[in-house]
RNA sequence: GGGCGAUUAGCUCAGUGGGAGAGCGCUUCCUUCACACGGAAGAGGUCGCAGGUUCAAUCCCUGCAUCGCCUACCA
């Protein structure tokens, strides 16, 4: 017999089993084998981050899901990985060379390349490797990450097929840029916050001196780049200045009023500076107006050269500062006032955002997005929770053109190349006149001349190299009208003119335009043949949270259908955030973030899991509190002593299928196969709270309140025979339930699995029960003996009887079936009340000095004579009383209702009167009890 | 500005057109041979507010309030 401890004690067991699951080969599957797939993608975590509670809710709920189907005969892949994390990676490894004084342009792109790769080798992925710790059962062998040979292939593949398409296309256009990142970023890496600002109001003086106009801005520094002033048509305030030239201040540029109806009249002074280069509205007015675009800001958010001689060179906000004082300076600062408005700020980094006017690659999305909103329309993509359908469906619908170029290092590099040499189009001059360099630091000519840059013609001629050039250059800006080459394999000569001045794009695309393919290209894809691509693809279900479903889950969703002709997924479970107890999102400047893997250590990575399973609510944020986790400790705790109890019985478990004839065990098993159906059910129907609930409801108080307790009498007194039958249905419901139990706490249940039933095999390949066999009449005969037994123990609890004291009871049963049933468990009854003797019958009398218990199809009696406070008694009657009251008013209310009775459904109408009855019933029968009380107390 | 969601016991949250639920906490009793990480018995709620539909509303509809979230071209 072996030996459990007193206690559970995660630490004991849980380590050693994940290395005995990856040994076993059982995360592994086979794309051959026999079974339906079942196929997980992991949401790619960043390479840089390490597990937080969000990683550890999904990355539960994905494990439950793949435990379950494992066990329920299918072959289950769950495919993790990381993504590259374009942008914050780089910055982190920028970080630490910076610490060594390096910056990564004296380093050079290759070598820098190799520090991150570098990096990523010591420091990165570790996030994903925690969830082993939570005994995630991913499929290691086929980790995969976003800048694998593999999925980079197909990143290549699909920009070559959307650039021949005409979906992927180069503009120059006004987009979201970040000055510290230095990048572009697409509209939804952008994130805007509400900003205590000011309005400035700025006089514009008008060109012939007969006044001016007020503008008003949050932004003064702009006004350096304006190319206008506009109004609305109809502002009878401005309407006789429209067309006039004002004199821009500071600048003496001159510049129209013009009309616009995008000028709201109430807002401010009603006047409108016209900023095109550095504002998406006025960009749109500059459009319809044919305005001209200065820019006067530059990548690293200080003012350019544009912005004139005092103002060059200055950060972006040094000089508002200036400009306000300049105004000042000059009487044209009219005043300002507090205005809150929303800033755009760059997510990786919180920068403010600088809109600038820069040539970028775009995917072109309509087309693409139509698809997407037709496979979920269609239900070949199912949202769970459905409510994401309207939010999914608006993003979409509004959806704009995704920017996909990115000016860092770190990523996929575009595969387009440009060649300086070739004429342009109708013999216009080399397109090396279109390409603008700007150097590092300044190079010395042969001449003795230094230059900080210049167009690339320009530079050949002045004797550099094309390898000089490129490889001095900090940015190479090329024209829109450069032909862009676009291949599959690396261009190594122009195939026009076949020179070897071949410049390639020195961007890199969006990480999420590679997380875009992830459901495929971990799969294999473009590779021919992949039986993986066959077997698991379209995958099953996709477990993410919703901040991520713009960004990724519609973006794979468009590129599935597009590249496999079908959905990337057939469910897509959205799960919650998790917050703090309070209710406030996790966050470090916050103060309140949970590290999961200091909950593992703490409460064992069972408990931890049970804990997110048991939040799991569809629709709503996970409040998380330790508390919780502790409790949920401790029903695994109360698991494992159950088992102990049923292993200290001595009997070997039998691997026979009982078939008991006895009601208890008959029950249990009813009440267990009941609670299978139930966890199945919610299983299938991503209800993880339910499932998890259900599961701990039936543990905790249908078998050891009840059921354990029920087989003490035979276990202690009865014969060997019975014993055997009791143990070897204890160890029956035991062996059910654990494995219920695994895909939620897989530790504990394999060490029970293993310790207390000897099998060699894992549990985690066990089969998972359903469609158990049920037992209707026994479940109804055990609520009878559960009434019997509780109405005893309320009469002892409520009026304070000692538990020592053993008392004795009368139950006047009302109907033989009842009687025979009670009498068949007296044994049982007597020693979970604590009583020494229980008459039972229909012609059982209320004996003098008894409290009463009125139950169905019973009345219970406790003489206590002598011991019985009366007064309390009476109370505690006049208590039960009232509430039957409340409750016989209102059906009677009802029944008494003739159009309820008209109305209603008939099966209602019987049901309201049968309850009517039973209630009645026993108001009558306490009232009665009632009355001999007060009979006692009066002759006393 | 638009949209979505929430509002149920002290706390955290399930739930349903027909008898208000769970976990934790609380109160009382119990260290009885699985478990005090335990057992037994209890207390506790106009189901946010106001209307409407219905025989019947916590549930459906409308409005309001409060709180979240998403979204937007508030210069």
């Amino acid at each position: 017999m072996i030996e459990l401890k007193k206690s559970y004690s995660p630490e004991d067991i849980e380590d050693k089993w994940y290395v005995v699951w990856e040994k076993g080969g059982h995360f592994k599957p086979d794309p051959n084998a026999a079974g339906e797939p079942f196929c997980i993608v992991i949401p790619p975590p960043n390479v840089t981050g390490s597990l937080h509670m969000g990683h550890a809710l999904n990355a539960a709920i994905q494990d439950i899901l793949s435990r379950w189907k494992r066990m329920s005969g299918y072959k289950v892949l769950w495919l993790p990985g990381t993504d590259h994390a374009g942008i914050a990676t780089q910055n982190v490894v920028e970080r630490e060379l910076a610490k060594e004084g390096i910056d990564r342009h004296k380093l050079g792109r290759d070598a820098f390349i190799e520090k991150v790769w570098k990096w990523k080798a010591e420091y990165g992925g570790r996030i994903i490797h925690q969830l082993k710790k939570l005994g995630s059962s991913c499929d290691w062998s086929r980790e995969r990450f976003t800048l694998d040979e593999g999925l980079s292939k197909a990143v290549r593949e699909v920009f070559v097929r959307l650039f021949e398409e005409g979906l992927i296309y180069r503009d120059n256009r006004l987009i979201n840029w970040c000055p510290r990142c230095h990048t572009a970023l697409s509209d939804l890496e952008v994130e805007y916050e509400e900003i205590e600002g000011k309005l400035y109001h700025m006089k514009y003086p008008l060109k012939d001196g007969s006044g001016y106009i007020t503008v008003a801005t949050t932004r003064p520094e702009t006004m350096l780049g304006d190319t206008a002033v506009a109004v609305h048509p109809e502002d009878d305030r401005y309407k006789n200045l429209i067309g006039k030239a004002l004199s821009l201040p500071l600048t003496g540029r001159e510049i129209p009023v013009i009309a616009d109806d995008a000028v709201d009249p109430a807002f401010g002074t009603g006047a409108v500076k016209v900023t095109p280069a550095h504002d998406f509205n006025d960009e749109a007015i500059g459009k319809r107006h044919n305005l001209r675009s200065v820019g006067v800001i530059s990548e690293d958010g200080r003012m350019s050269a544009d912005a004139g001689e005092r103002y060059s060179g200055l950060d972006r906000y040094r000089c508002r500062k200036k400009i306000i004082d300049d105004l000042n300076e000059r009487g044209l600062m009219e005043g300002d006032e507090k205005h809150k408005h929303s800033v755009g700020h760059c997510y990786r980094c919180k920068t403010i955002i600088e809109p600038l006017l820069t040539i970028q690659w775009y995917v072109k999305i309509e087309p693409l997005a139509s698809e997407a909103v037709k496979a979920v329309q269609d239900k070949r993509i199912r949202l769970i929770p459905d409510s994401w359908e309207n939010n999914y469906f608006a993003w979409m619908r509004d959806i704009k053109d995704w920017c996909i170029s990115r000016q860092i290092w770190w990523g996929h590099r575009i595969p387009v190349w440009y060649c300086p040499d070739c004429k342009g189009e109708n013999g216009t001059p080399p397109q090396g006149e279109l390409i603008e360099h700007i150097f590092l630091q300044p190079v010395r000519l042969n001449d003795g001349r230094e230059i900080t840059g210049g167009v690339y013609s320009e530079l050949r001629t002045a004797g550099l190299s094309h390898e000089d050039i490129i490889g001095n250059s900090k940015i190479i800006r090329i024209a829109k009208r450069v032909k862009p080459i676009c291949l599959r394999d690396d261009l190594k000569e122009c195939p026009e003119c076949g020179s070897k001045n071949i410049i390639r794009d020195p961007d890199v695309l969006d990480t999420w335009f590679s997380s875009a393919l992830w459901p495929f290209s971990t799969l294999g894809w473009p590779a021919e043949g992949s039986d993986d691509l066959k077997t698991f693809y379209p995958t099953s279900v996709l477990v993410t949270g919703f901040d991520i479903l713009f960004f990724w889950v519609a973006r794979m969703i468009m590129m599935g259908l597009k590249f496999m002709d079908e959905v990337p997924f057939r469910d897509v479970y959205i799960h919650a955030l998790v917050r703090d107890s309070r209710g406030q999102k996790m966050s470090k400047s916050k103060g309140n973030v949970i590290d999961p893997l200091l909950m593992i250590d703490k409460y064992g990575a069972d408990a931890f899991r049970f804990t997110l399973a048991a939040f799991a609510a569809q629709g709503r944020d996970v409040r998380f509190s330790e508390e919780r986790v502790e409790g949920y400790r401790h029903f695994i705790n109360k698991l494992w002593n159950a088992t102990k109890f049923i292993v200290s019985q001595g009997r070997q478990p039998s691997a026979v299928n009982i078939q008991p004839s006895t009601l208890p065990e008959r029950w249990i098993l009813s009440r267990l196969a009941f609670a299978a159906d139930e966890v199945n059910r919610n299983l299938e129907n991503y209800r993880f709270n339910d499932a998890a609930n259900c599961i701990y409801h039936f543990v905790w108080h249908e078998f050891c309140d009840w059921y354990i307790e029920f087989t003490k009498p035979v276990l202690y007194h009865g014969d060997d025979k019975e014993k055997a039958e009791v143990i070897d249905c204890l160890f029956f419901v035991l062996e059910k339930t654990i494995r219920i139990l695994h895909p939620f706490i897989p530790h504990v249940t394999e060490e029970l699995w293993s310790s207390v039933f000897g099998h060699d095999e894992s549990i985690m390949i066990s089969q998972y029960p359903s469609e158990l066999p049920k037992y209707p009449d026994a479940e109804e005969k055990m609520d009878y003996i559960i009434n019997a037994v509780t109405g005893i123990r309320s009469i002892r609890g409520e009026l304070n009887i000692a538990p020592s004291l053993e008392i004795k009871a009368d139950i006047k049963t009302l109907s033989e079936d009842v009687e025979d049933i009670l009498k068949g468990n007296l044994t049982a009854i007597m020693k979970l009340t604590r009583c020494k003797d229980i008459n039972i019958g229909a012609g059982v009398k209320r004996l003098k000095g008894s409290a009463v218990s009125v139950e169905d199809k019973m009345e219970i009696y406790v003489p206590i004579e002598g011991l019985l406070d009366v007064k309390a008694e009476i109370e505690r009657l006049r208590k039960e009383e009232s509430k039957i009251n409340d409750g016989v008013a209102m059906l009677n209310k009802k029944l008494s209702n003739e159009d309820f009775l008209k109305n209603a459904p008939k099966a209602i109408v019987e049901k309201e009167r049968a309850k009517y009855d039973d209630l009645a019933h026993k108001k009558e029968k306490i009232e009665e009890n009632i009355k001999i009380l007060n009979a006692v107390m009066n002759s006393a």
